[in-house]
RNA sequence: CGGGGCGUGGCGCAGCUUGGUAGCGCGGCGGUUUUGGGAACCGCAGGUCGUUGGUUCAAAUCCAAUCGCCCCGACCA
């Protein structure tokens, strides 16, 4: 993509009304516009990193085996109310009313529906389990939304529901949850700890939430500092496997990592050492929940168990926050130039920055760079711009594209390129022929 | 919802106390000179001063109402 002919509206200056640091980069990198509190807009380059961010929670859903479907935003409240939910939410759902005077809301998330759909197609415990979920835009009116799109009002949320014949069959879900969510933020290039969580309005018994450590996160966390040496590092899973996902969480619930919701400051100072105990500030990227039979018992959703028996259905649900990822990176990765995308969720895998824009060889070396990589199916920013080398550095460094190619007629002079790797700066030199080679090689990693 | 603050060109702000026909920086457009870390100069364009009503010869400025946004708190993925 030619710069000079996206659309990329940066801000050399930050918007008064930004506080944290991944609203003001989300800000002045031209991702988002505000279009009401706590509602966005997403310019291109956001969107192309939301779009990354959803491809892999959906790979790495269908990979453990859930259903993809979609849901839709406006529901009707008759649901909500066989559920007896349409009165306990409360003032955060947005109620609206249609022509007919029909009370309609908009989802702040999806039980109802699903276990509606549910129930009117599924009735032998043969189909189960099943797992179906989706990626659907929600919205809960929050008092006050803020930290732009780590707390909008509007939101982009995976949230999936998962029907089991019994307890320990749900269990099983339960852990190739939480087994599927380490993959995927793993495969973000974030760290995310799995706390033992309050359950909320939601309700039930089992529940996790996801955290990823960073100053301005909004929940307090306490944790054995052993838990930041896991990784699954491109482990084999087989999802199916009860034995195999049971291991997998018993790895991660072992060292002790609460919030402050469920933390216990004895438990954690007779079972962690003093050396491993940690406190931080962490923000919530993904829940998951075991609720038994609390919507499928009020609402008749029910199978026919081995024996014949109606009996209903055991539930949970598990979110991922979306939209509020893109911030959460950011959070975790940026410096004072800007954001330092890693490079599953970059917006472009490279940037090429030709610093002789009036060169007509600098420029043939660029396009040629540009041809090479998108061969390679990797789709470079090229920044041909008519500015100075300055302001293209700038540019680069605060939208954060993990690599950078630099062209200009300096290097070239000596047949070289330079390579240069956004997170540490450091630099390489290459021949333009080897550049692009150099990128998927890198990208094969990922 | 309680407390505080702010709405002036795309962005950041001054002007308001003490009414007199709107200004600065950045950005944009044209030109010249520049050209490896947010260039310099010259010129130009762009503003119902959030909105409505009131006071006044005259309102960005004073008064009232209203809408929007931000911050602290309670609430939350």
């Amino acid at each position: 993509m030619r710069m000079s002919r996206y659309f990329l509206p940066v801000l050399k200056e930050t918007p008064a009304e930004a506080q944290i640091a991944s609203h003001r980069l989300m800000l002045r990198a031209g991702m988002v516009r505000q279009a009401a509190a706590g509602i966005y807009s997403w310019m291109p380059l956001g969107y192309r990193v939301l779009k990354r961010i959803e491809d892999i929670v959906n790979q790495e859903q269908i990979r453990a085996g859930h259903i993809p479907l979609l849901m839709p935003t406006l529901q009707s409240a008759s649901l909500w109310r066989e559920s007896g939910r349409y009165d306990d939410y409360g003032e955060e759902m947005l109620r609206i009313k249609d022509r007919h005077g029909r009370d309609l809301l908009y989802g702040p998330t999806n039980e109802e529906l699903i276990t509606d759909i549910f129930r009117s197609h599924v009735n032998s415990y043969r189909d189960l389990p099943l797992t179906l979920y989706h990626v659907q835009w929600k919205f809960r009116d929050e008092i006050r939304p803020r930290y732009g799109v780590m707390r909008g009002r509007e939101f982009l949320m995976k949230d999936g529901y998962n029907f089991d014949v019994d307890k320990a069959s749900a269990i099983h879900s339960y852990n190739r949850h939480m087994v599927s969510y380490l993959r995927t933020y793993e495969r973000m290039g974030l760290q995310a700890i799995p706390m033992r969580a309050d359950t909320g309005p939601i309700g039930g018994d089992y529940s996790h939430e996801f955290l990823v450590l960073a100053d301005t996160g909004e929940s307090e966390v306490f944790f054995d500092n052993s838990i930041l040496e896991l990784n699954l590092d491109g482990r084999e899973i087989d999802f199916d496997s009860e034995a195999s996902c049971r291991a997998i969480v018993d790895e991660w619930t072992e060292p002790y990592s609460r919030t402050d919701e469920t933390h216990d400051e004895s438990l954690f100072e007779t079972t962690v050492p003093e050396v491993r105990r940690r406190k931080s500030r962490a923000i919530e990227v993904g829940q998951i929940f075991y609720f038994g039979t609390k919507y499928s018992e009020p609402m008749g959703a029910t199978v026919a168990d081995s024996e014949g028996r109606r009996v209903p259905v055991h539930m949970g649900s598990h979110g991922i926050g979306v939209s509020r990822l893109v911030g959460a990176i950011i959070e975790a990765s940026h410096d004072e130039k800007g954001i330092v995308w890693p490079e599953p969720v970059a917006p472009f895998p490279v940037g090429i920055l030709n610093l002789s824009q009036r060169d007509s060889n600098a420029e043939a070396v660029c396009l040629s760079i540009c041809r090479d990589l998108e061969a390679k199916g990797l789709e470079p920013l090229y920044d041909d711009r008519e500015e100075r080398a300055g302001a293209k550095f700038a540019t680069m460094d605060l939208i954060g594209l993990p690599w950078r190619i630099v062209v200009g007629s300096r290097g070239l002079a000596k047949g070289a390129v330079e390579l240069t790797r956004r997170i540490d700066g450091e630099s390489e030199t290459i021949a333009p022929e080897h550049a692009a080679e150099r990128i998927a090689e890198i990208y094969a990693a990922y």
